[in-house]
RNA sequence: GUGGGUGUCGUCAAGCGGUUAAGACCCUGGGUUGUGGCUCCAGUAUACGUGAGUUCGAAUCUCACCACCCACCCCA
């Protein structure tokens, strides 16, 4: 036999409903706000998401797709907005206008191992609004992540917001940070001394007590912004409070994706096991100019359609799965059978969803086919209604039957 | 890359050194030669992850490997 990929999972008949439902309540919430869609290739060259992402993170370095092919380095895309980014500069459509608002559903692929919450090839909702440094840009893209969250039913994720300055302020920041860390730098873990140069910041987020312990009473990344970046994040805080969005705010968040500048904000809950980001975002101001476009702000997030699911799931705010199946058309002997596909076809063009039995099982069995997939009637057709020019038709919830003219059946079933 | 846990029919699940390896669900057929959901009866399955070892005897003990799950790391 052979078996899925490790890290892939089949989205069966049973749950494919549970991701349409989402699916068209995110076009819908994204729609509202006046995002329109953009879709973007699976597979960018490789330096796109290494120059974007940053070569020095975790996702760069070990969890890309990258295969080569004619000579070109290729890589199924980690994250979504690299590939807008791209998109948005290549096409020029900066052109039409600012603020450019897109969104997206995208599979995205990073080879990690395996736990609750994470998979290899994974989905996201994804939104990026391009062009506008004001936080009102922020705190509407929370916003429609937060009125979406809500809408799907969900009302125990939490939102944490951040403030990680801009290039200028995480300078002075870094170099307080090392300062305050250089005196224990020999006694931090393997993987802190490495980031020490590199990514400083990190280490904040280690778990080992170690270097917990080291970096207690550390500087924090709130009291180095600059003017700029520390009335950003109050224009911010005020704007979710007048649009009524809960926060708190955690000087914790770093994002591990370099672009990052100033925003950075998360929707947790803790029925994702170790995995409690459902939703991560934050803004960009200098990714676009970075990757080759014109100077021009930005912020967006990613929301993992699988973690939506689990926590839905763990809530019971899934969607019960609705029925499938007008009527059954069971047709008993040859020339009634010829009849019942006419009646088939002709229900069909009028809309029905109408199911006949392609097994040429016995008429108990088609019953029980019928209750099986949720049938609302089942329609006989036999000699005796061949005969008369009628069908019997059997409500299968009310457990009713009565004869009706072959050609009243639409009628009766629209009621 | 580093830990921990688990592997018995399609699914759930007993069994813990000697059994024809339970049971339930699902599926199929039947209880009126044309009627479902409930009930009753019957039927179907190459099920002990793989490979070695210990033993008179292993699903049960040992070891290795593999797979899956969970956690670290990182992220959606």
């Amino acid at each position: 036999m052979i078996s899925i990929p490790k890290g892939m999972k089949d989205v069966l008949p049973a749950d494919s409903a549970k991701w349409q439902f989402v699916e068209e309540l995110f076009r819908k919430t994204a729609e509202k706000y006046g995002f329109t869609e953009i879709r973007t290739p699976m597979v960018e060259h490789t330096e796109l998401f290494a120059r974007g992402i940053g070569d020095t993170t975790d996702v760069v370095q070990k969890e890309m797709y990258t295969f080569e092919i004619s000579e070109r380095s290729l890589t199924l895309k980690p994250e979504g907005t690299a590939g807008v980014v791209r998109s948005f500069i290549e096409n020029k459509l900066y052109a039409e206008g600012l603020p450019a608002k897109y969104y997206y559903i995208t599979p995205c692929y990073r080879y990690e191992k395996m736990q609750k919450g994470r998979q290899r090839e994974f989905h996201q909702f994804g939104i990026e609004l391009f062009g506008s440094s004001n936080m009102l840009a922020d705190a509407e893209v929370i916003l429609l992540a937060y009125d979406f969250l809500k809408s799907v039913g969900l009302d125990d994720v939490k939102l944490h917001i951040n403030s990680i300055g801009c290039k200028n302020c995480r300078a002075e920041y870094r170099k307080a940070l090392q300062d305050f860390l250089r005196p224990d730098l020999d006694k931090l873990c393997d993987t802190c001394k490495g980031r020490f140069d590199k990514n400083p910041m990190r280490i904040l987020d280690c778990k080992s007590p170690e270097c917990k312990r080291i970096a207690e009473g550390a500087p924090r990344m709130l009291d180095y912004l600059d003017d700029e970046c520390r009335k950003a994040f109050e224009d911010l805080k005020k704007l979710l409070d007048i649009y009524g969005v809960p926060y708190e705010v955690d000087p914790g968040i770093v994002r591990g994706l370099d672009y990052y500048t100033k925003t950075a904000f998360e929707f947790v809950s803790d029925k994702l096991g170790a995995q409690s980001t459902v939703c991560g975002g934050g803004r960009y101001d200098d990714l676009i100019e970075e990757l080759g476009g014109p100077a021009t702000p930005g912020v967006g997030f990613g929301l993992g359609i699988e973690r939506l699911l689990l926590i839905m799931e763990a809530c019971g705010a899934l969607p019960q799965k609705a029925p499938g199946c007008d009527i059954l058309v069971a047709g008993l002997g040859e020339a009634a059978k010829t009849k019942a596909l006419e009646l088939t076809k002709q229900m069909r063009d009028a809309g029905k969803r109408v199911i006949i039995d392609v097994m040429d099982r016995g008429l108990k069995a088609q019953f029980k086919y019928a209750d099986r997939i949720g049938a609302r009637y089942v329609a006989v057709i036999g000699d005796d209604e061949l005969a008369k020019g009628v069908v019997s038709l059997r409500d299968m919830e009310k457990s009713s039957q009565t004869e009706v003219p072959a050609d009243k059946v639409i009628e009766v079933l629209n009621g």
